[in-house]
DNA sequence: GTCTATACAGCGATAGAC
DNA sequence: GTCTATCGCTGTATAGAC
């Protein structure tokens, strides 16, 4: 088998893109930006990646198989429907504390730029996302513990835009207070008390 | 005197750039873009804003000038604070519905590539927002005709994410259809009952 | 799989004539 | 105020040696 020294190449490839999509954007980043963060050369680049279009199809898929197995976990490690809208909020405010945005909420904004594939995957990031959080608010409606204002459906959807607005407007606004009242608000609206966070299983 | 046929050129020039921006994005549209859809050639252009930075810097000053202008004006036609805020979300719906999304949420995206400059200027569109929100809210709240779950503070600042956010998820799925469902929750969550499209006031 | 070298289109921006 | 012409740079992408 013989370890794998350090990482793959193209893991830091797609590594430092992810990062400047998440910072500065899909058209804002350039194959030099990250041949000279990576430390190759852009021939080496295309190499991995032919073309731009190929590399930001990585890096959706990679960063959507990361995102829902983080779901997943959440499922498995928490029973309460309660603590598992704080753990999705706590996604979003984790990777806006590093100083990101949400990689397909970066690319909803570029997205009549995208190549039709791109626009597809980021489509289904989405798509997957309500699922999932409807799903979960179904339960919490059907166990009584969240009550049924309005559809799940609409519920669900009013989530994500809310958080991908949150990091949105929170970083013209500098540091994590905004985002963190935001989705605090966003989840009372609910009907989720806010501040569970760690803890505090009644 | 002697009436102005036509439109002038700056503003003829702000208009398409205006567009362009809130369609694709800053960094996605170039001064070539811009003058061959005024009918100039690029040298004309930079005569009326020299710099990339200028044209951004007057593009988030006329926005803001007409957005809350517009805001004014509600408050001038609607004297019932649920008319109020669905009126505000009216706002962003009708960008929504011309294929457009928000200036300054499209500029918001695109924050860390901003000159310092331009950056301020987005801060405080939303700055001002917040202000206006809260302060509707806040004569709700008073009134007694919303209740005061959360702080206004909050709510003015997760209503303008939620909207933001909203338009953002909206694009790839396109047509309205879930902008309006975002809405009508995001209006519900706050205590405003959400069908209410002109007339109905009981 | 990485390199050097390079093609070639596009970018923002400027000079100077009209 | 608009034009032609052009500069210098950066962008994505490719060819071919190693």
């Amino acid at each position: 088998m013989a370890t794998t020294a350090t990482t793959d190449t193209a893991t830091r490839i797609l590594d430092v893109a992810e990062e400047l999509v998440q910072t500065r954007g899909l058209n804002a980043m350039s194959y030099a930006d990250i041949s000279a963060r990576v430390g190759i050369t852009n021939a080496s680049l295309h190499y991995h990646f032919p073309a731009k279009a190929d590399l930001a199809i990585a890096l959706v898929d990679r960063y959507s198989e990361r995102f829902f197995a983080a779901l997943d976990k959440i499922e498995d490690a928490k029973p309460d429907v309660a603590d598992r809208l704080r753990a999705y909020a706590d996604i979003y405010g984790t990777v806006l504390a590093s100083g990101r945005m949400c990689l397909c909420g970066m690319l909803a904004s570029d997205f009549e730029t995208l190549p039709a594939a791109v626009q597809q995957s980021v489509s289904e990031f989405f798509e997957r996302s309500y699922s999932w959080l409807e799903r979960v608010i179904d339960q919490g409606v059907a166990d009584g513990r969240i009550p049924a204002t309005v559809s799940s459906h609409a519920t669900a959807q009013s989530l994500v835009a809310g958080l991908e607005g949150a990091m949105l407007v929170s970083r013209p606004a500098a540091g994590t207070e905004r985002f963190e009242a935001i989705a605090d608000a966003l989840l009372t609206s609910i009907g989720i008390s806010a501040p569970g966070r760690e803890a505090g299983a009644a």
